[in-house]
RNA sequence: GGCCAGGUAGCUCAGUUGGUAGAGCAGAGGACUGAAAAUCCUUGUGUCGGCGGUUCAAUUCCGUCCCUGGCCA
């Protein structure tokens, strides 16, 4: 007897402006789908306008869990994003459902299917000692006492990045022992599902980068900057604050501090965005087994749908032989 | 029409006391394990506005024309 297949999951990535809303939202009401969002930005309450989140309409169509789940002065995490979709994924197959996850952090997907090791989660007392001390000596100076406890980080970290070398270091301080032994320990790797993987990438980028910037002018001329305002009369996050550091927000948050124009604002945006689009687009070209599907072609929606049509009809198959 | 200042990479500009040029931004490629819309790495040949002249050699000097901005008529 073959093993049991296991339950489907459908894994729709894109970058940022495919259209990935659109499509899931096709599925979802075609399908028996629950969407589940992939997504670091949309996670946060009062950020609509910037993270281009689905609206209020759209959203009592088409339930999304993890959006509006933290306030814009907390964090989340790729641990947390693992474990509450999962937990999630068990519910809605539970029901009967198939879990539909949309959306472009590519390292959510990856830290998904693929597990984490156990590394200490973040502390943010360490964060802040070692930010005082880059302060002082310099992300170099700091490199370098992350070559002493851990050599083998330190050599496939460049001096200056300063994000990872933060995160090293606050593994070796909180739990005594180096990223590179613990990376080492064998990870537990649960992903209890049969993943239908589809991507939505442009055929031309040229095109999605206009699409690009239009989207960031519907932005602006929705009230981008008062969204940003309000965030910070109401949270008062400091500009280092994950959420501020979202793209669009961070921009808009010096526009409201004087320090760029509203020009400079849209400019800087929009080339944030495409930013953003090309390291999504790069973190796709390195994930196996995706099938793409061009997000330019006007019925995408239809083909996609087809083709989840056929990968389950496949897995039905494969459970009755 | 006159005077002045400019015309150099997609954009903003630097520079060459004559030996065909380089920064920032943008763009492109890549990395990625609890902040990931983050963080970081690599990547710069372009009729140096056009046409003449001087010169072994002109983007650089000279002449002329065109274009842009400012001031004066």
């Amino acid at each position: 007897m073959s093993p049991p297949v296991q339950p489907p999951a459908i894994l729709l990535m894109g970058p940022t402006a495919s259209g990935k809303t659109a499509v899931a939202i096709q599925l979802a009401t075609t399908l028996p789908c629950e969407i589940i969002s992939v997504d670091s930005a949309q996670i946060y309450k009062d950020m609509d306008i910037g993270t281009a989140k689905p609206d209020a309409e759209t959203l009592k169509r088409a339930p999304h869990h993890l959006i509006n789940i933290i306030e814009p002065h907390e964090s989340y995490s790729t641990a947390r994003f693992r474990n509450d979709a999962l937990a999630l994924m068990r519910e809605i197959t539970e029901r009967g459902n198939i879990p539909l996850l949309v959306g472009g952090t590519m390292l959510y997907f990856k830290s998904l299917v693929e597990g984490l090791n156990d590394l200490p989660e973040a502390d943010s007392a360490v964060r802040l000692i070692i930010e005082t001390m880059a302060k002082e000596e310099g992300w170099p100076a700091l490199h370098g006492k992350l070559r002493k406890v851990d050599p083998a980080t330190a050599a496939r970290l460049d001096p200056n990045d300063a994000q990872r070398i933060q995160r090293a270091l606050e593994i070796y301080y909180v739990s005594g022992k180096s990223m590179t032994d613990l990376l080492k320990q064998p990870k537990y790797v649960y992903f209890p599902y049969t993943p239908i993987r589809i991507a939505l990438v442009p055929g031309d980028r040229a095109v999605l980068q206009e699409r690009i910037a239009q989207r960031f002018d519907a932005m602006l001329s929705a009230g981008l900057v008062e969204e940003v305002r309000r965030l910070r009369d109401e949270y008062a996050p400091d500009p280092d604050t994950p959420s501020v550091r979202c793209v669009g927000y961070r921009q808009a948050w010096n526009y409201l501090n004087g320090k760029i124009s509203i020009e400079e604002l849209r400019e800087q945006g929009i080339a944030a965005t495409r930013q953003l689009a090309k390291r999504q687009l790069t973190w796709l070209r390195a994930i196996e087994g995706v099938t793409e599907f061009d997000c330019l072609a006007e019925n995408v929606g239809d083909m996609v749908l087809e083709y989840i049509r056929q990968e389950l009809e496949a897995m039905v198959i494969a459970g009755e032989s």
